[in-house]
DNA sequence: CATTTCACCTGGTGGC
DNA sequence: TGCCACCAGGTGAAAT
C-alpha cells in the first residue's frame, strides 16, 4: 500500500517523464468516484495545460500545472497566476503510470491523460479508495498536506506533536494532520526500530523515546526510499516495476515468525483498527 | 475538541 | 472445482 516512500518514488518517476510535457486530451472512464472535483470540470481544467512537475506532499502526489491555453494575464500580474494543481491520492491500490499510448489499458483504469509526446499518464485503483482533484490556482489555494512531513520535522516539533495525547502513539503516527505520510507499514516499522509498544499513550513517552522515534522513523523512510519502496499488495512504481523494501521488514506482516534480533515470536495486535506487529520483548 | 468506530471497495486466500 | 467468509487498510463521516 502506497505510504510515503512509495508515493516518493511515484512522484520521481513521473517527474522524470512527464515534466514538460503537455496534457492534449483527457479521458475519464466512470462517472462516480474518485473524482473529488466532478469529471467534467477536472477534464476541462486539465486540457491544454503543461505539467510543469510532479511531487510528493504527505501521500499525496501534485501535478503542477502551467497556465490554461489561450490565458490571458491581468496588468501587473504575479508570475503564478493561471496555474494549476492536479492531486492524486493512490488510496490503498492506486496506480498512477506513465505508458505509451498504445499500451494495453489496465482492468480498473479511471483517467488516460494523453501527454502530447505520445506518452499517456494513467490512473488505476482496483479498490476505488483512491481521490483525483483538481485546483485552480484562482480561485483556490495550492494544496498543502495539514500535518508535518516526517523527513524535515525537528525535535521539539516532533515532540509537541504528542503532548498531552492520550491515543496510542502508533495511533498518532498515523494520523495525517500530525504526520503526512506514515501508514501502516512504517508504523509498525520505525516503533520496532525505537524500541517502543505501539499502545503506549502518545503523551506519555519520554523525550528521548520520541527522539529515538523520529530517528528511526527517518532511517525507514529514507531507507524504503532507496530501495524503491515496499511492494505487499498492488504497488508498482510509475514504469510497473516493484520496490524491495518488503524484504526489510522485520515486523510488519511477520505475525508468529521470531524476531530477527531476539527470536521471540512476533505478535499481532489490532491497534486503531489496524493489523499492528510488535516483538513483546524488543519493545517496551 | 479528542478519540474511537465503521463504511467504503474488490482481489486474494484459505477452509470445506 | 466451486463457493464463501474473511482480511487487507487510507480516509472521512458518524458516534461517543
Amino acid at each position: 500500500m502506497p505510504e510515503l516512500p512509495e508515493v516518493e518514488t511515484i512522484a520521481r518517476g513521473v517527474d522524470a517523464r512527464v515534466r514538460g510535457d503537455r496534457i492534449v486530451d483527457v479521458w475519464f472512464g466512470s462517472k462516480r468516484e474518485p473524482f473529488k472535483t466532478p469529471a467534467a470540470r477536472q477534464a476541462k481544467g486539465l486540457e491544454g495545460r503543461t505539467i510543469v512537475g510532479v511531487r510528493r506532499a504527505g501521500k499525496h502526489i501534485v501535478c503542477d500545472l502551467g497556465r490554461p491555453p489561450g490565458f490571458q494575464p491581468l496588468e501587473k500580474s504575479s508570475g503564478r497566476q493561471g496555474g494549476a494543481q492536479w492531486i492524486v491520492h493512490l488510496g490503498m491500490t492506486g496506480r498512477l503510470l506513465v505508458t505509451t499510448h498504445d499500451a494495453p489499458v489496465a482492468a480498473h483504469t479511471h483517467a488516460r491523460l494523453t501527454l502530447a509526446s505520445g506518452r499517456e499518464l494513467r490512473f488505476v485503483d482496483a479498490r476505488r479508495f483512491g481521490r483525483l482533484e483538481f485546483r485552480d490556482l484562482g480561485k483556490s489555494d495550492g494544496f498543502g498536506a495539514p500535518g508535518a512531513e516526517p523527513l524535515r520535522i525537528g525535535p521539539q516539533e516532533f515532540v509537541a506533536l504528542f503532548r498531552g495525547r492520550k491515543l496510542p502513539i502508533k495511533a498518532a503516527l498515523l494520523n495525517q494532520t500530525l504526520l503526512a505520510g506514515v501508514g501502516n507499514i512504517y508504523a509498525d516499522e520505525s516503533l520496532f526500530r525505537a524500541g517502543l509498544r505501539p499502545r503506549r499513550a502518545a503523551g506519555r513517552v519520554t523525550h528521548g523515546d520520541l527522539e529515538r522515534l523520529r530517528l528511526a522513523l527517518r532511517a525507514v523512510l529514507e531507507e524504503a526510499i532507496r530501495l524503491g519502496g515496499s511492494s505487499v499488495s498492488d504497488y508498482v512504481d510509475a514504469e510497473g516495476a516493484e520496490g524491495f523494501f518488503q524484504l526489510e521488514h522485520r515486523v510488519y506482516q511477520r505475525t508468529g515468525e521470531p524476531c530477527l534480533v531476539c527470536k521471540t515470536l512476533i505478535r499481532r495486535i489490532v491497534v486503531a483498527g489496524r493489523s499492528t506487529h510488535y516483538c513483546p520483548n524488543c519493545q517496551k
